[in-house]
DNA sequence: AATCCGGGGTG
DNA sequence: CACCCAGGATT
């Protein structure tokens, strides 16, 4: 037995019902039979994974893989991201979601070659301190990039821990914060953390889903106490969700000479930088009457016709959109500010929010 | 501690 | 459709 192993058996976290070592161990084994192969998998570039880091926050592999490739055939380098306008940034980010990631991600590109040489900081706490990356990002970062012993605590570490120690209580409170991290701190091992952490990511990935965890194949099964106690299929404890409020909206088809008017959203808040179709938020029904108030003044209206709706929801309320097409009467239209008349066969391409990208198909209606 | 941020998947 | 999933910033 070396020196390091018996330190860590005398260290050995008194709430800890096993050991570290076996936890790691079995999951090395097992990761490297069974771990996944992955676009950003074959670097230890911090560039490339910070970037897949930030785009896999609260979204899949399976959606960021797309958006990843094109991204970087864009911003192959961080210089390169960094000089580049926040539009752009936006446009290659159009349909992944949460965009003030985004623009953390642009911030901090900047951050790092105006201030720091073009390179990332190595130590967590300095990660910590750049836009847009919290702990768990810092140490995905710190581990996968320079093999640092950091511990991570996203959502698939979240939910392996709360089985694996059968924790009692709502995974996203502030007392099973303080215990998920200590474990998650407990069981990132000294060495090889790098593999580690990627081996925890895909044991939740693969192994111990949400749904139908596959308990017979996983290699921490003789550990995990929620198995031992048959509680696997209680844990983690569901948060009660409220239920959230519904908005109603009209979108409007502003059309002349074969283009419509399209605008850019505000940089910040919601859908932020995003392109989108004029319109209003209603309270009640006097769609066409709303319709001419709204254009009061701008210019002549010769007809106005119902296209259809759109449901979108969105984390905090649904959203309702009626679609309205307006016929203008031809005119020399002059775009201002962040709007834009766009021909109307080059909606496809236009980087719209989601709610509106719905719209699309009822035009040619 | 609670709220604000999207979009995709499942049944 | 209703419901589930899931980091960081802001207030």
């Amino acid at each position: 037995m070396t020196d390091s192993e018996i330190k860590d058996e005398g260290n050995l976290e008194p709430t800890l019902p096993f050991s570290p070592r076996v936890f790691s161990e079995h999951l090395l084994e097992w990761y490297k039979l069974a771990g996944r192969e992955l676009p950003w998998r074959q670097t230890r570039d911090p560039y490339l994974i910070w970037l897949s880091e930030i785009m896999l926050q609260q979204t899949t592999v399976a959606a960021v893989i797309g958006y990843y490739r094109r991204f970087l055939m864009r911003f192959p380098r961080l210089t390169i991201l960094a000089s580049a306008p926040l539009e752009e940034v936006i446009d290659l980010w159009a349909g992944l979601g949460y965009y003030a990631r985004a623009r953390n991600l642009h911030a901090t590109a900047q951050e790092l070659v105006e201030n720091r040489g073009g390179e990332f900081p190595q130590a967590v706490d300095e990660l910590m301190m750049l836009p847009g990356i919290g702990r768990s990002t810092a140490g995905a970062i710190a581990a996968l990039a320079f093999d640092q012993s950091a511990p991570i605590l996203d959502g698939n570490v979240r939910r392996i821990l709360c089985r694996v120690f059968a924790l009692d209580e709502l995974p996203r409170s502030g007392s099973a914060d303080k215990k998920l991290w200590k474990w998650a701190e407990s069981l990132t091992p000294q060495h090889r953390t790098h593999d580690y952490t990627q081996a925890i990511m895909d044991l939740g990935a693969l192994i111990c889903t949400p749904k139908s965890p596959r308990c017979d194949q996983c290699p921490v099964e003789s550990l995990c106490l929620a198995r031992s106690r048959n509680l696997v299929d209680m844990l983690p404890m569901k948060t009660p969700r409220k239920k959230i409020p519904t908005r109603h909206q009209l979108a409007l088809l502003l059309v002349n000479r074969e283009r419509c008017l399209i605008q850019r959203r505000p940089p910040n808040g919601l859908l932020g930088g995003l392109w989108e179709f004029p319109g209003f938020e209603t309270t009640q029904e006097e769609p066409f009457a709303a319709i001419r108030q709204h254009c009061a003044g701008r210019r002549s209206i010769s007809e106005v016709r119902l296209l259809g709706h759109a449901r979108h929801t969105y984390s905090h309320f649904h959203l309702e959109v009626d679609f309205y097409r307006v016929d203008l009467v031809p005119y020399d239209g002059i775009a201002e500010g962040t709007e834009q008349w766009l021909p109307l066969v080059d909606l496809e391409q236009l980087p719209l929010h989601g709610a509106h990208k719905k719209l699309l198909p009822l035009i040619g209606a």
